[in-house]
DNA sequence: AGCGGCATGTAAGCTGTTACATGATTAC
DNA sequence: GTAATCATGTAACAGCTTACATGCCGCT
């Protein structure tokens, strides 16, 4: 999956422009796969060379010209074949993770600190999520709700487990710690 | 947070080879961060170049020579500078979550079958941190604790979202089916 | 005879990011 | 007047992956 792939599904549910796409990303999609303007531009202008989408200017009045793309058949076709390839596995990064992992190394203030920055991050994503949710769930195709229910009950078990590190480390406590009630 | 920073913090707790890298790599960071051989071997150069590691060649009896590396003190400070910079935010993209934000354009029977092939892979790697995490809980620093139950947590609640993904998918009910007994 | 593990590396290429460049309108 | 929103794009670079290249040892 890269990022061609998504904006043709995005272009499968009507004409965009790539402002609208990059707009989309940020409520929703964002969550598993971000992309800037440098990125949606470039991968527009070779979908349209290929053939996969159509560009219509429309002129509009106080504002700039918006290019809107048309997904073609050949593109909808280019999209069923993404469909049609294997999953690829997940990849995940994480800044944090790391600095858990090599730990000792660091202060225990820092890792305190840069948990409850972890928390306080994914506090805001959750609740801009839960408000898209509650605004669309009537709405929403069942597959995507499921996509964003496992956003949801992800940001929630990471908040558990900082919080509960948080309390790990200020405890003094060995290994034992994590294993009362689960 | 990349490749070089994360050797130099392999190489904090005591000298290692670039194969031996790779193998800590699979069990257990591998979670959050994972490199090929292809990203090791450079950044162990660059390293050295740059007077943050040191090479010594030993010489094995039925086996090839290891190119044994140590941190200096140089080496040292830049993962401390490291740990002073500011915490990256996690990088997540996930091809399945995108074939369920687009499902409604493939079939019932492929999402089931994506999700219950999401479910076997994190069972695999939850199995796999759980042995781990069994084996060595008891001489792990606080903090890398934390990681692996963080990894743990989340695996889990992936798991169940699936699983419930598939249950909904198959029961034909609307988004209320999310909202009993969350 | 062949495969898997041990062990080191390089080169080409893909993908995407960051920073830059431009410019009008609207709200504070 | 100045910041934010709307709107499009490019160029340079970073960073990593894949595939390739090599070779010995031990087991089956």
């Amino acid at each position: 999956m890269q990022a061609k792939d998504v904006v043709l599904g995005l272009l499968m549910q009507g004409p965009k422009s790539g402002y609208d796409i990059k707009q989309e990303y940020e409520m929703g999609l964002s969550h598993f796969f971000d992309a800037s303007y440098g990125s949606v531009y470039p991968a527009l202008k070779q979908l349209e060379k290929s053939g996969m989408i159509v560009k219509e200017i429309v002129v509009q009045e106080g504002k700039p010209n918006k290019h809107m793309f048309t997904i073609t058949e050949l593109g909808e076709r280019q999209f069923q074949h993404y469909l049609a390839s294997p999953v690829q596995p997940d990849f995940y990064r994480s800044d944090i993770l790391a600095r858990l992992y090599f730990g000792k190394y660091g202060s225990a203030d820092a890792l305190v600190r840069w948990l409850q920055e972890g928390i306080d991050e994914r506090i805001r994503l959750l609740r801009q999520l839960e408000t898209a949710y509650e605004e669309h769930k009537a709405v929403l195709s069942p597959p995507r709700l499921i996509s964003i229910q496992f956003s949801l009950q992800d940001y929630q078990a990471q908040i558990k487990v900082m919080q509960k590190g948080i309390d790990y480390l200020q405890s003094g406590q060995g290994y034992e710690f994590w294993e009362m009630s689960s």
